[in-house]
DNA sequence: GTCTATAATGTGATAGAC
DNA sequence: GTCTATCACATTATAGAC
């Protein structure tokens, strides 16, 4: 593996865990067990490393989605797919969870324009799905914006709190058990949202 | 205004624009133009201030509600006043969006046990509203905290995106406009919740 | 309660040897 | 490409005068 690989995935660990701000270049290179010159070699500077970090796990959760999300299904079996999808992305690379919470609270501040397409493609996927269900009349003309946000929102604030110490969510043996929460919720999302806008 | 009540506010309005780590001492009294002593006079440490910025916010948070969803309803009214009660409190301390995201992507690691029955207490609401509600079958045995993690992560979701640079939610004019963003997802919710839940 | 002054340490970043 | 050594400055925090 490539230094630049590696000061790559551990940057996307430690900003995941303790955010831009709390991450000391001191402390990245301690982690990595290099010199801090080096990393400043690969990267222009610590900000560059930042919006590379979040560029390269958007791609890989827009490769990780798009991936998953391909088999030919009945409208509704695809839409479960395009959830489930999502939760496979967060299985195989949590640090996403984390990483998106942060830039959302953060009014997308470090968000380069190179990513904006990464979201755009999920989003037109929720279209794709969407058009294929047979909708209720009154969701012919959804807003596909809230109902992405429904999605995002809801796996990342149920996953998060459940994996931390706070006593909230205790109720059905999910608590920091990170396969059953995010099997969990994709199951209550895909429910709900299937209940509300299809026409029976 | 007490100095202390002085700090805290623009601590608070500091903290949900940039985060902990992200405001340094030496910023935040030359906003305040108080001197740097005069913090350390009236709080023990920088974490000591941010964990009562918290409480303080959270504290606000649940005094809202608890004002605004207190009237006698039919069910889903009530139900779309619970949505509401939130919408609302966003609307008087939209800071209250940005800590919470944040903190919910550090996995809780500053939130005080002081403040978790404020969150208790709000998921006791929706209880008891959804208790009233003529539920299908196969929502009676709902996971609370799932239907709680929706309404708040698209809520905060959304609007924080909304109010973001970046180009997406561009659709329905609601970029940037908090009334109307707000107003927005409280009846899409609404909407979806009852739409999915409710035996008609 | 508020200030000046300062301590002690950590920070992002770079020049230059190898 | 990686290192040592170092710079200039920012950081949290406090002692002590008023």
């Amino acid at each position: 593996m490539k230094t630049s690989e590696k000061i790559l995935k551990v940057a996307a660990d430690e900003f995941a865990r303790i955010g831009y701000d709390g991450l000391s270049m001191n402390s990245l290179v301690e982690k990595l067990e290099i010199n801090k010159a080096t990393v400043y070699y690969h990267f222009k500077d610590k900000k560059a490393l930042y919006k590379e970090v979040i560029k390269h796990e958007m791609k890989k959760n827009n490769d990780n989605v798009k991936t998953i999300f391909k088999e030919n299904k009945d409208p509704e079996n695809l839409f479960k797919s395009y959830i489930n999808a999502h939760i496979l992305s967060i299985k195989k690379n949590p640090n996403i969870v984390q990483i998106a919470l942060r830039e959302i609270a953060n009014f997308g501040a470090d968000v380069d324009e190179e990513i904006i397409p990464y979201i755009e493609e999920d989003i037109n996927f929720l279209k794709l799905v969407l058009d294929d269900l047979n909708l209720k009349e009154k969701y012919k003309q959804m807003n596909l914006f809230s109902i992405f946000s429904l999605i995002q929102g809801t796996i990342k604030t149920f996953y998060a709190i459940q994996m931390s110490d706070l006593p909230i969510g205790l109720e059905e043996g999910l608590k920091k058990d990170s396969e059953k929460s995010l099997n969990h919720i994709a199951e209550f999302i895909s429910n709900i949202l299937l209940d509300a806008i299809v026409e029976k």
